[in-house]
DNA sequence: TAAATTACCATGATATACCATAAATGTTAA
DNA sequence: TTAACATTTATGGTATATCATGGTAATTTA
């Protein structure tokens, strides 16, 4: 039994006429080892298409609800938008999963998906869009590098 | 049971046509004593792998998810970069990992690959590269020594 | 009943686990 | 201190299991 559930790595998978596609292994074994389900929604800010285990919604939930911001309108339009796009997706006997029109469109995936590790989710980009995306990230960083202290008496990683 | 768990000194091993390469035993010990596994990632600055438990990326994660910032530029782009390139390595019973194409090239590695031992983190080089590396690291240090601080230097990318 | 969705089977490619040997290191006894 | 032995470690080779993916059957739904 595994300590942590990260979701890591970028991996290339076949999209079949229908949608289709494996989840990584990797990404499966955790979703098992959780005991959960896989949620799927549009990306508020990239075309891709975000995914997580079903917890991890879960929690989102509960700290908006703790939260003192609990009237926002702000986080009140973001539950909406997540929670009113998400769906669950369970993988068959082979790990595969059949992804919607909606969120294959919103993502600009054809034959291709692009997996992404994110840690605690995931995403599924189109070649294309993934390739300017980690460019575009790579340049972001660097730049800002010297800021990138998550905790200060922990050192970064 | 050892108290600290820090990873130390310069081995080089053969890397086969395969990408396997034997992780040192006092590497080996650590991961296992910890209960974790080995996570590995192009290192963003330097032509190197770097290595380190998957603990510490975990407490990244959950550091990110505490945050309250759910919904953050920053953190979005820091996740994709560190948690897209890294990967979980589990050695075998001989005490072996694959390195990735990926990894092996951003490192110029071919048939030997160096460890070297850097606290909770170690990197993987080519002999060439470290060499020049560590030219670079000991002049540098010979001409920041008058104002060493030690607390600085700690745990950069 | 037709269309669409879901579950199951087959296969080649790839990655992983295992075995055998060689080298290095450490230990014990003379 | 040295020599003989035992243990750990590194590395080459190979069998085995896993994974991604195309195809088809079964089931549901409209």
């Amino acid at each position: 039994m595994r300590k942590t559930f990260l979701f890591m790595d970028t991996v290339f998978n076949k999209v079949d006429l229908k949608g289709r596609v494996s989840l990584p292994a990797d990404y499966r074994a955790i979703v098992k080892e959780l005991g959960s389900e896989i949620v799927c929604y549009r990306s508020l800010v990239s075309p891709c298409i975000e995914g997580c285990p079903e917890d991890l919604l879960e929690k989102l939930a509960a700290e908006i609800e703790d939260s003192n911001d609990f009237f926002s309108q702000t986080q009140d339009d973001l539950t909406n938008l997540i929670f009113g796009d998400a769906k669950r997706f369970l993988f068959d006997s082979t790990g595969r999963i059949v992804l919607t029109e909606k969120l294959l469109k919103h993502a600009c995936i054809t034959d291709t998906a692009v997996f992404v590790g994110k840690g605690r989710k995931f995403q599924i980009w189109s070649p294309e869009n993934w390739q300017k995306e980690e460019e575009r990230i790579r340049a972001e960083v660097l730049k800002k590098r010297p800021v990138l202290n998550v905790r200060k008496s922990e050192g970064n990683i």
